[in-house]
DNA sequence: GACCAGGGTAACT
DNA sequence: AGTTACCATGGT
């Protein structure tokens, strides 16, 4: 049991930045990762883990979760630059960043391009269904962890279309190969600087701007980058740029406004615009 | 049935 | 170098 502050659990979980829950009670939640199934809910400030074994995988959940960075501090400093991200700071205040595995990562962002977020899950849990390993049951269902590198390097490109990955799954299959060669040594991404390590990612097919973007804020903790898809693109827009913009001038412009917390900014103006439907007709 | 989704590629000017 | 069709699949 933790007693927490600044967190929602129910508002880390659905903010879009990962897939692999389900939501059983308000406030409770089963969560597969880390290849674990655990049982985690939220009472008022106490986070409960109802399956955790010892100390060392409490340490884990803990910086799964990003249960030690002063979140304060980070809206604080945001708030006091515009009215904009104050108010959507104000609608999701408990919002963290999570800190995820950046093969996982990489592979479902790779799947969640021109999709929407229920197929992506589900087409991430028909891949670990197929591929990875039997992790346990809960209420009669078995879980499945999130396949290998090596695991998912067995799998054919029609396996893999065979999950719905659809156009996806070639870019999958070039993943696999750059990654399970050692051309690309994904785990070594994060010691890098941001460029080199966008850079390092951006030679997966498949894999462009918005992506390598997503895995450096949600899995490298490359937190001043600024995802920018289409959502953001509309709320930009709408709320700052007053007019259609290009990709780069936009990620510039957030840059400038928002600092080197620009990836925390993006995550509180995803979940206000598309909760809102903010620019969309 | 048309249109769109946490985009990117390749084939065009 | 800048635009544009197209890519599978499911929801609205």
């Amino acid at each position: 049991m933790y007693k927490v502050i600044d967190f929602s659990l129910e508002e880390t979980l659905e903010c879009g930045q990962c897939f692999r829950f389900e939501k059983l009670e308000d406030n409770k939640y089963l969560v597969v990762a880390n290849s674990k199934v655990i049982i985690i809910k939220q009472e008022g400030n106490e986070l409960i883990f109802e399956n955790i074994e010892d100390e060392k995988d409490e340490k884990v959940w803990k910086n799964y979760f990003d249960l030690d960075r002063d979140y304060k501090k980070i809206k604080d400093e945001l708030s006091s630059t515009d009215k904009v991200l104050t108010d959507a700071i104000n609608y999701k205040p408990g919002i963290r960043l999570l800190k995820q595995d950046v093969w996982e990562c990489l592979i479902s962002f790779i799947i969640s391009q021109n999709k929407q977020i229920p197929h992506i899950k589900q087409v991430i849990k028909n891949i670990s269904e197929a591929f990875g390993t039997n992790i346990g049951t809960y209420n009669d269902k078995v879980y499945y962890s999130f396949p290998t590198i090596e695991q998912l390097s067995k799998a054919t490109e029609d396996q893999i279309r065979a999950c719905k990955a659809g156009f996806r799954a070639p870019y999958i299959i070039d993943a696999c190969a750059k990654i399970n060669s050692g051309q690309i040594d994904i785990y070594n991404l994060e010691s890098m600087e941001t460029i080199k390590a966008k850079e390092e990612l951006l030679k997966i097919k498949g894999v462009g701007n918005k992506i390598s973007d997503c895995v450096a804020l949600f899995s490298l903790s490359k937190h001043e980058v600024f995802p920018t898809d289409v959502w953001i693109k509309r709320v930009m827009e709408y709320f700052y740029m007053k007019e259609e913009a290009e990709l780069k001038d936009i990620q510039k412009f957030a840059r400038e406004q928002f600092g080197d917390y620009a990836g925390f900014a993006q995550q509180y103006l995803f979940y206000y615009a598309r909760d809102k439907k903010i620019g969309k007709k």
